[in-house]
RNA sequence: GCCCGCGUAGCUCAGUGGAUUAGAGCGUUCGCCUCCGGAGCGAAAGGUCGCAGGUUCGACCCCUGCCGCGGGUACCA
């Protein structure tokens, strides 16, 4: 049984106990952990809540006190429940019999229950949740503000994993928009390059300068050349115009610059597909722009937009000839504020008007489905697919594909600059589907990752007086003013190995890099995991390449002392003392000796350890129900914390007294079990040694 | 203008469905290897939780107003 369940039980003490005694149902019922462990193991504060409610209920004024006495001999009953107490105001708080529920943690953690299904919550729905996250234009390589997105997206799904969701993973390719045809700009024009001389520079390039890297320079170049060379004059519009051309050839499709877009887009997905895997992130389906559009996804969707009334034609006024969605809600006569363009007087649709075509479809509420195609083979068979207009493209597969779409909550994880046209997603679904509701789809975002002055500098680039004033500078693509990705994994990784050398001289070299290479993502991951999504990140080296303190590392590091304790203790010390700690409820002299090695202010300390293990499905639940990852990260490293104190305080190998090793030896291996559980769903591996 | 987010220690950030001393990390100062690995542990210094009102027995947290910063409000995405 795990402490989540053990809760449940007790809440559902109280919620009968209420309908008993007081007659009301209590519906918001929690249960805090004392602000000190001297306070006891649980805390409920929920008598003020029923004070309130028989209030209402009666007339009658009963101190939130006098409710915890009547409740009190209620809670007192259960097997696990040493002792109950009223404090403060009305607080009642339970301490746990710490021997029986030591040994109930340690038969079996929650994780092991979990997947053995005996959890009392266990979810029996199948539903499907969606997470569509990276979505990166397929122009360039990516940047740290990408990798927050992906690592947010990634976390969040192994978080609804841990849970027991299922969940399908989403990576939105928009291979035929501007961003690549401003690449296609540059080869053309810039490069002068056909599709032959590009295969050609695509197979001379090195590792150390990919595909994606050649195009994040050309990008910036088609940028200034956009404005002449000079970035403070305005756009040529001349110069505009070939993107324009470019822009409707990709678009069209079946044509030599078509195919050429296609190249570079799909180069650029393979080579940012390359750095996720590095981070350990991986997706089910590529969901391409240009099948919403070939596949006629965005004619059906205007279809049904037309006839559910969600949209109407202008037929005179500022947007005459537009198709616009109305905005209820909008306030009045300002410009800025009016509804909202679907389609373009000149026939073409905007972006909003593709994504809601997309997110019906993710929906499962379109009626049109994509081709598809295996794009990928994981290495531990995991087949990563994509979307294609050739419907015999599957059949060649050899593979199963999963059903993709249809998912009952949606997760588009994008950053909050962009939340307005979010909202009207969300909304146009939920006119046009009234079903299925704007909750269906949620906006998991986030705010960016943008440079400190400081960073701009290092990275040798000039600033501007005006943006030398700003607190943060925001990245830019198009300004190629950014810190790619790679280029960080592979300043941490060399960072990592020189600790890893300096530390484990004996192991291997593919050890030591293998080493250093999870000690980097650890770093990375963590570091855009700690803070919360509505925070900027203003990027700042030292802190992003630091392996102490608040780390990835440094939780790491707790982990691997405990599997390093675990190699050290003998098979036979650790035999005696699982067997020890099983007996415990059979003998009572020898749980009495459990309970005093667990009593005092050592015992306490020891106890609230393990308390705080058992944390981890509660937090799991709150993430999941918050999407904030951040406080699993939270949670994770003050783990870590509690345990090195642990560490430091006791001697575990070399305990004299048989009981006492066996208690700590226990708490090891719950520690353990949950902090690499925790580390798992953060993307982070324990290495043997580090 | 309107909408959203933020303002907590020198710096970077957590926090709160009301519990007495508001928490971390970094930085600063001082300690700790008779050691299961110091990517560690302990201690000290450091805060009128932007300002002003209001609700309450009680507000860093809820409400209102103001100030400051950021983002959005495009026939861009």
């Amino acid at each position: 049984m795990s402490l989540f369940s053990l809760q449940q039980q007790l809440k559902e003490e109280i919620r009968g106990a209420a309908r008993e005694m007081f007659g009301v149902e209590v519906q918001q019922l929690t249960a805090d952990t004392p602000p000190k462990p001297e306070l006891g193991d649980l805390a409920f504060p929920v008598c003020f809540e029923l004070a309130k409610l028989i209030k209402q209920a009666t007339g009658e004024k009963m101190a939130p006190r006098a409710i915890a006495e009547k409740l009190k001999p209620r809670l007192e009953s259960f097997d696990q429940v040493a002792r109950i107490e009223i404090a403060g105001a009305g607080y009642i708080n339970v301490f746990f019999d710490r021997a029986k529920l030591l040994q109930l943690f340690t038969t079996k953690t929650s994780f092991e229950a979990k997947r053995d299904g005996d959890l009392t919550d266990q979810k029996t729905d199948q539903s499907k949740k969606m997470v569509e996250h990276t979505s990166i234009n397929p122009n360039k390589a990516a940047h740290i503000g990408h990798v927050r997105n992906a690592v947010l997206g990634d976390t969040f799904v192994r978080i609804l994993q841990a849970a027991g969701d299922r969940v399908e993973v989403q990576n939105y390719i928009d291979n035929t928009g501007v961003q690549v045809a401003d690449v296609v700009v540059g080869f053309l024009h810039l490069e002068a390059m056909n599709l032959e001389k590009i295969k050609a520079l695509d197979e001379s390039l090195t590792p150390d300068y990919p595909f994606d890297y050649y195009c994040w320079d050309l990008y910036t170049e088609v940028g200034r050349f956009y404005r002449d060379g000079n970035p403070s004059n305005d756009l040529n519009p001349e110069k505009l115009g070939m993107r324009t051309k470019v822009l409707h050839a990709i678009e069209e499709g079946n044509n030599r610059i078509a195919e050429l877009a296609d190249y570079v887009a799909t180069r650029n997905v393979e080579c940012i597909l390359n750095t996720m895997e590095r981070l350990g992130i991986r997706y089910d389906l590529l969901a391409r722009e240009s099948e919403i559009l070939h596949l006629h996804f965005w004619e059906r969707a205007f279809e049904l937009m037309k006839m559910k009334g969600v949209i109407r034609k202008e037929t005179e006024g500022k947007h005459a000839g537009c198709w616009v969605m109305p905005f209820e809600s909008h306030t009045g006569t300002d410009e800025h504020e009016s509804d909202k363009i679907i389609v373009r007087s000149n026939g073409t649709v905007t972006y909003t008007g593709k994504d809601i075509a997309y997110q019906l479809w993710k929906l499962g509420k379109l009626g049109l489905n994509f081709h598809y195609r295996v794009f990928r083979n994981y290495q531990d068979d995991h087949t990563l697919w994509i979307t294609t207009t050739d419907a015999k493209a599957e059949a060649k597969a050899g593979v199963e594909r999963p059903p993709f779409g249809g998912g009952d909550t949606v997760y588009n994880v994008i950053d909050s600059r962009q939340s307005y046209p979010q909202e009207i997603v969300a909304r146009g679904v939920a006119a046009i589907v009234p079903e299925v509701g704007a909750d269906a789809s949620v906006h998991f975002s986030y705010e960016m990752v943008a440079l400190s002055p400081a960073a701009c500098e290092e990275l040798g680039i000039t600033l501007s007086e005006e943006d030398r004033a700003k607190p943060y500078i925001e990245m830019s693509g198009r300004k190629g003013l950014g810190v790619k990705a790679d280029d960080l994994i592979n300043q941490l990784e060399s960072g990592a190995l020189l600790e890893v050398e300096k530390r484990n001289p004996e192991l291997s070299e593919t050890d030591k890099k293998a080493t250093a290479h999870e000690v980097a993502i650890a770093a990375l991951r963590y570091f855009l995991l700690k803070f919360t999504r509505n925070t900027v990140i203003a990027f700042d080296f030292k802190e992003a390449l630091s392996f102490e303190g608040e780390t990835g590392p440094y939780c790491q590091y707790a982990a691997v002392r405990t599997n390093s304790i675990f190699r050290k203790l003998g098979d036979e010390t650790l035999r005696d003392a699982d067997s020890l700690l099983t007996m415990i409820s059979g003998d009572s002299a020898l749980q009495l000796r459990v309970s005093e090695v667990l009593s005092g202010e050592s015992g306490t300390e020891i106890w609230s350890l393990v308390m705080l293990t058992q944390q981890l499905d509660e937090v799991i639940a709150q993430c999941r129900k918050s999407a904030e990852p951040a406080n699993l990260a939270k949670y994770t490293f003050s783990v870590a914390r509690a345990f090195s104190r642990f560490y430091h305080d006791h001697r575990i190998v070399t305990e004299k007294d048989d009981v006492r090793r066996a208690v700590l030896i226990a708490v090891t291996k719950i520690v353990r079990a949950q902090l690499t559980a925790a580390l798992a769903i953060l993307g982070i591996r324990v290495p043997e040694q580090m």
